[in-house]
Order: C-alpha cells, then sequence, then structure tokens
DNA sequence: CTGGGGATGGGGCCC
DNA sequence: GGGGCCCCATCCCCA
C-alpha cells in the first residue's frame, strides 16, 4: 500500500469504467451533477461500516443516523476485520474483497470520487465526503429527513419490484440492485433498511432521480450505455438489458411471465431471478471480467486489464537513471528531466515545461480569475489544492456553510 | 503559511 | 489491440 494513495472500496470491474464514459475529464463535475447518487453511496457505505464494526470511530458522530457527513469518517481496520471476522491484518484490499460480495451497494462509486482513503500510518478507513463536498458540491451533504430509496432495491429477491427511476447512467452492474447476502448484514438491512437512510441537503431532499437529462440519452455511441442489467427498470414491462436495449419478456401470457437470457438462453419466471443469474452465475458474463493477479483490480476488457498490468511490470526503463515506468510517454517526460528539455512554452512569459500539465497550471497565475473558486467567498485559486487549503483553513464562510 | 513549479501516476480517448 | 496523447490528480519541494 502506496501512503497517501487512495484506497478504492469500489469495484472497478464494470463501475469505473462505465460510469466515466461520457464524462470524459469531468470526474469533478460527475459529483456536481450526481450529488444525490454520491451522498446515497457515501452514507450508505458509512452506514454499512458502521453497522458492521459498531467500532469506535474517531468520529464518530459521522455514522450516527442524524450525524454529519460533512467531515471525514476514520474507521480502524481492526474493528472492520474483527467484525467481519477477518484476520486482524487483513489488507484493505482483503476487506474490499470481502464487502464486494457481502454489500454489492458499496460498488456504487463513480469512479475515483467515491473512493475511501486509507491512512496507513493511523491504519484507518477514511471517508471521502470532506473532501469531495466541499470541492465539488454547492451544499453540504446532510443526513436524513425523509426516504430517498426504496428498500426492495436493496434487498435480496426484491428488487425485481422496484419502481425506483434512476438514469442508466448513474448505475454500475454491481450497483444496488444486487443482493445483500453477508451473514454479517446489519439488522436494519435486511428489510427497510434503506428508510433508515434518507438524504437531505440544504437546498432540500435528495432525489435519486436524473438531474441532468442532457447527460441521459445523449449518448448514442452505444460506449456510454450503463444500464444496470435490471437496475434501471421504470417498470416490470420495460426492462433494460446491459445495453440499455429493453428487455421484454418472452413466452409471455397470461399465467406467467418468462425473462429470457440473451447470453446464454436460460429463461426464468421472475425478472429478479434473470437478473441474479446474469449478476452471480452466467459464466457468460463472468467471462468479460478480467482480475489482475497482482492486485484486487478487474477490469471489462484484456486491453484495459494489459495497460493495468503495465503499472505493476514498469516495461518502460530510463537508460540513464534506471527508473522504470508504466508507459512509454511517461518515460519520455522523465527523461526531460535528464536532458532539461521543456518544449511546453508559456505564451504570456518566457517559462518553458517539460510538461503541458504543469504548463497549464503555471497559465492559471496569468489569469485573473483562476479556476478553482471558493464557493463562499469567491476567492479564486490556480489549483484544487489550494482551495482545499484554504476551504480546510478556516475560510469563514465553509465554517458556516456546513452545518 | 501560501503560492507555484517539478515530477509522476493513471484512466480514457483517438487513431 | 496498442501506442500516443490528453486531462486530472497528487506529492514533494522551494521561494
Amino acid at each position: 500500500m502506496i501512503k497517501g494513495k487512495p484506497f478504492d472500496l469500489s469495484i472497478k470491474s464494470h463501475s469505473h469504467r462505465q460510469l466515466n464514459i461520457g464524462l470524459k475529464n469531468e470526474r469533478t463535475k460527475t459529483i456536481q451533477e450526481y450529488p444525490n447518487l454520491y451522498a446515497t453511496s457515501q452514507y450508505q457505505s458509512l452506514q454499512y461500516l458502521h453497522s458492521l464494526t459498531s467500532a469506535k470511530c474517531l468520529s464518530p458522530q459521522n455514522y450516527s443516523p442524524n450525524g454529519d457527513l460533512s467531515k471525514p469518517a476514520l474507521i480502524p481496520l481492526e474493528a472492520i476485520n474483527s467484525s467481519l471476522r477477518l484476520s486482524p491484518s487483513s489488507s484493505p484490499h482483503h476487506i474490499s474483497r470481502h464487502l464486494q460480495s457481502t454489500a454489492p451497494f458499496m460498488t456504487f462509486g463513480f469512479g475515483n470520487c467515491a473512493n475511501f482513503g486509507y491512512n496507513e500510518n493511523k491504519n484507518v478507513l477514511t471517508s471521502p465526503s470532506l473532501y469531495y463536498q466541499n470541492r465539488h458540491l454547492d451544499y453540504p451533504i446532510s443526513p436524513p429527513q425523509t426516504p430517498i430509496l426504496r428498500s426492495d432495491r436493496l434487498v435480496p429477491n426484491n428488487y425485481s419490484s422496484s419502481t425506483l427511476e434512476t438514469s442508466p447512467r448513474h448505475h454500475s452492474r454491481h450497483a444496488v440492485v444486487s443482493p445483500v447476502h453477508s451473514e454479517y448484514r446489519p439488522q436494519y438491512l435486511s428489510s427497510n433498511w434503506s428508510e433508515h437512510l434518507p438524504l437531505k441537503t440544504a437546498n432540500g431532499s435528495l432525489n435519486i432521480s436524473s438531474p441532468t437529462p442532457s447527460l441521459n440519452g445523449s449518448d448514442d455511441s452505444g460506449r456510454g450505455s450503463v444500464h444496470s442489467r435490471g437496475s434501471v427498470v421504470s417498470s416490470e414491462s420495460h426492462k433494460m438489458d446491459k445495453n440499455g436495449k429493453s428487455r421484454k419478456p418472452v413466452n409471455s401470457d397470461a399465467s406467467g411471465t418468462r425473462y429470457h437470457c440473451t447470453d446464454c438462453n436460460k429463461s426464468y419466471s421472475t425478472f429478479s431471478g434473470l437478473s441474479k443469474h446474469q449478476e452471480f452465475h452466467c459464466s457468460t458474463q463472468t467471462k468479460k471480467a478480467f482480475s489482475c493477479k497482482h492486485c484486487e483490480k478487474v477490469y471489462v476488457s484484456l486491453g484495459a486489464l494489459k495497460m493495468h498490468i503495465r503499472t505493476h511490470t514498469l516495461p518502460c526503463k530510463c537508460k540513464l537513471c534506471g527508473k522504470a515506468f508504466s508507459r512509454p510517454w511517461l518515460l519520455q517526460g522523465h527523461i526531460r528531466t535528464h536532458t532539461g528539455e521543456k518544449p511546453f512554452q508559456c505564451e504570456f512569459c518566457s517559462r518553458a515545461f517539460a510538461d503541458r500539465s504543469n504548463l497549464r497550471a503555471h497559465l492559471q497565475t496569468h489569469s485573473d480569475v483562476k479556476k478553482y473558486s471558493c464557493k463562499t467567498c469567491s476567492k479564486t485559486f490556480s489549483r484544487m489544492s489550494l482551495l482545499s487549503k484554504h476551504e480546510d483553513g478556516g475560510c469563514a464562510g465553509a465554517n458556516h456553510r456546513v452545518q
């Protein structure tokens, strides 16, 4: 575990790739436009962890049903391991794997944006709520006033009847529709537990419906379809498959409807049965997951996996100093540190840079209005990190904002 | 302490 | 499918 690197509690396999499709370079925008799902994900995950551990968290108020998610929660790994009956020394990755199988709704993430962090020194998981909320939301996430999720979306075998409408883009294939089948499932998760987890913002109750029509259905390329197979249904008569196509029942008659798996031809009497089959049993689906043998990550394509494996094998070595990199262009950038080459020239001053990103950051210093602005005092900053420091350091407006 | 530069990592997109 | 490139993010360091 690399110190300071985020530890991912979400499944990368489907959700990560899918949720980033069509949102190129707009991770921040993603959070801004999907705060409801983000908040829901975070709150559920925190609640679930809390229920698992009953741990004395370093900031326990964050777990209270009436708690404040505006601050990061720190969850001791030992407490989680203990509650999960894992080895006390189980790694975050081990915990992640366990949680992925027992609490699939925790995979409800936006790639990096929904990750928990891992503090190696304190050996705790840290929730990301403070960071992303303060930086990307216009309002603080406050917990629960009114229910926003139907419990049947989270209870085994009941999700078939869900009528909750959500944007297909928001859900990974492993998202909330997946059964929760942990023997350690907290009591309230067994029935209407999600009704304990409503969310409300400073502007009102959160809804899980799609906030941005422009991003819904605007993708006609086919690449952007992230329909969860069953999660995006709005009614029993309009099931969606993984490609977003309508999955209508086959052999329908007055007495019973049959749902047909287009991957292996098996049919089921209920949509939930079909969904469960596709989620956990259909071999043609499991074949689509490519696991990294070096770590826990899973990818939907071999190409993506190969690309990832390079981060382990580091095939690109610098002939001058021996330092290794995963990509050729990373090596190229590194070689510039030896040669002193700086091909990226600032058009406003004489400075030049070896890296385009650094030039971009530099260009911000020439701008009167910086890219990153404090939502409360309107002061602008050239970098997000500076804005972060500003807000963390006690912007009066920010303190007032989070209540 | 703040702001900025240097270096690097990683996923996605395009060709 | 792979290489190259883009963009975002982050850490470290220094003035």
